[in-house]
DNA sequence: TTGAAAGCGCTAACAG
DNA sequence: CTGTTAGCGCTTTCAA
């Protein structure tokens, strides 16, 4: 900035306000600034700025996995609002543990952002302690948490898988099958398997009928073989449903190869609306939860709350079941 | 730091030496200072650090969508490897968009990067000249760019077509079509689409069966479309290469509603080795590009070229025809 | 092994 | 609309 101050006969200070949008400053001003800016090949230092203004415009986010439709769709819904105000998204994974994401978000709050999203309602103490000494905006997602840090945008896992078993009860189905991760890693993956549990329960129906198909997250493959071994184990199986789509899909392929008719010998469901139950053969029962609707829903709460204009502290959306062709 | 200093009884500039792991210091001084710091709730500022060490620990990257499990892998790849280094991915979306990558690559170099990976090689004039001016490494990837800025880690689209379409001549198929995006916008595609009708003018047979679905990325629903003109204006065609394994698997679902059989009735062809061609039924051919391998590579790269110790300029990989039951 | 002084590049605060 | 001064929180550099 000193030498475009220079170059122009302006002062440092000067060449500072160009480069904001809202500064007043003539225009003739500014484009001598912005025109030297390019000459000189300049290029604006956040890190200054940032220190100096004691802000910064990062939001930190975390997630499971970036390899996952669902996750990859909220960051989407964030980036895209946040980037309305010129906020830049700092992402990390946490590969579905809480040890380490305890590292991540320590890490990630060294950059000060001026907000922090994190995926699901389960931290490691430290971690709650790092995000409520932060004095900043904590929004936990995809989860609605007992007892939040901050702010919520989520919905019950549970429940919705609850909507779904009561679902598959009114239309005939009695001996239900789950196909989820190992328990005990991935909240979410568990929170689907307990609304499981506890809606069979509720209907006076055997719960017993899990597959863990190994740790978090469950690929196509996975799915596929927990399928088999569910068709081994369990014939008499009359509908499985899968923590996510992508199990689902392994589970039906499985099927296929067995040439066991679907959903006539077993209906299958799976979770999270990918975009590949909309279009196997058969399609796939599923429950959308909005994912990109959780990011922008998120993005638009940090907005607010940095505005100081928030209307609600939480946000809790509603799953909607799609009912598709590989259950009755 | 000043805070921690006075508690302890020691200067600012031990306490900055405690939190680094390799600088001298006693042990019970670092102990001491260290446990004040977790007392305090003390949350070190890397803005600050960087700005005083005009070093950031960040290596900007931009891939077109974070919704492809290729990319995916690739930011896998690179995460995993940097991390043994501290360095931390800023990561950014063009949307397959070149306008987009040049605002982004902007914003991105204003964080002081250690170095920047790019997708493809073809670049805005003002985004080249952006990377040429930013003295750190520059690392395109996903292609042999012609002219490259700085280095490349990267594999011919053109050419991995090209032996997919040789290896489909070798085994009898001679009316051959591919499906892929509009022409223009996603280069890679582009790329794979010359790369099929080079190959086909080669051998003497007719190169015009080319399906256009639609701007980048093409999903599977649109790769169902696209199978759906295909057959009803091409019926005779014998097999059809898809720009991606996502198209090809929407391609087979549009075959298996219209019961025609993959690959009697047609043989199909993707490209990316996603899980979905390994387990779909049947299984597709595929071209594996090691999507994971190019993020690894271009960070060893990236860590070499830091330590001034870079054994190549550039890495060329060589994908693998995957050979499954989609095909001949 | 520790400390003192200076300053990274920008902008808040105030003055004109 | 423009300029001056000071300082954000750390680390480089030099000294002890």
């Amino acid at each position: 900035m000193a030498d475009i101050a220079r170059v122009t006969g302006v002062s440092p200070m000067t060449v500072s306000r160009a480069f904001k949008t809202d500064s007043l400053i003539s225009k003739e001003t500014r484009d001598a600034i912005l025109m030297a800016a390019e000459d000189l090949g300049y290029v604006f230092d956040s890190t200054a700025s940032n220190l100096r203004s004691q802000r910064s415009d990062f939001v930190a986010v975390t997630i499971p996995s970036i390899n996952n439709a669902n996750f990859a769709d909220t960051v989407g819904g964030l980036s895209e609002t946040l980037a309305t105000r010129k906020m830049q998204i700092l992402l990390g994974y946490t590969n579905y543990d809480m040890q380490e994401e305890e590292r991540l978000i320590e890490q990630l709050l060294r950059r000060k952002p001026q907000a922090i999203v994190v995926t699901g309602g389960k931290h490691t103490p430290r971690a709650r302690k790092l995000l409520a000494n932060a004095h900043i905006p904590v929004i936990e997602t995809w989860d609605v948490p007992p007892d939040p840090i901050g702010h919520f945008v989520g919905f019950s896992n549970a429940g919705a898988v609850c909507g779904m078993v009561d679902h598959f009860v009114d239309v005939g189905y009695q001996r239900l099958a789950f196909i989820g991760g190992d328990v005990g890693r991935d909240t979410r993956g568990s929170d689907r398997r307990n609304g499981f549990v506890a809606a069979m329960n509720r209907h006076g129906l055997d719960p017993s009928r899990l597959i863990a198909a190994g740790p978090p997250p469950i690929s196509m493959r996975e799915g596929a073989n927990a399928m088999a071994r569910l068709l081994e184990t369990l014939p008499d199986t009359e509908a499985v449903i899968c923590v996510s789509d992508l199990s689902a899909f392994g589970a039906l392929t499985e099927c296929q190869r067995r040439g066991i008719p679907v959903p006539d010998g077993i209906a299958i469901a799976g979770f999270g609306n990918y975009e590949i139950g909309a279009i196997s053969v058969p399609t796939i029962t599923t429950i959308n939860a909005f994912s990109r609707d959780i990011g922008e829903k998120a993005a638009r709460l940090i907005l607010d709350l940095l505005d100081g204009q928030a209307l609600a502290d939480n946000i809790t959306i509603q799953p909607e079941l799609i009912l598709r062709d590989s259950s009755r």
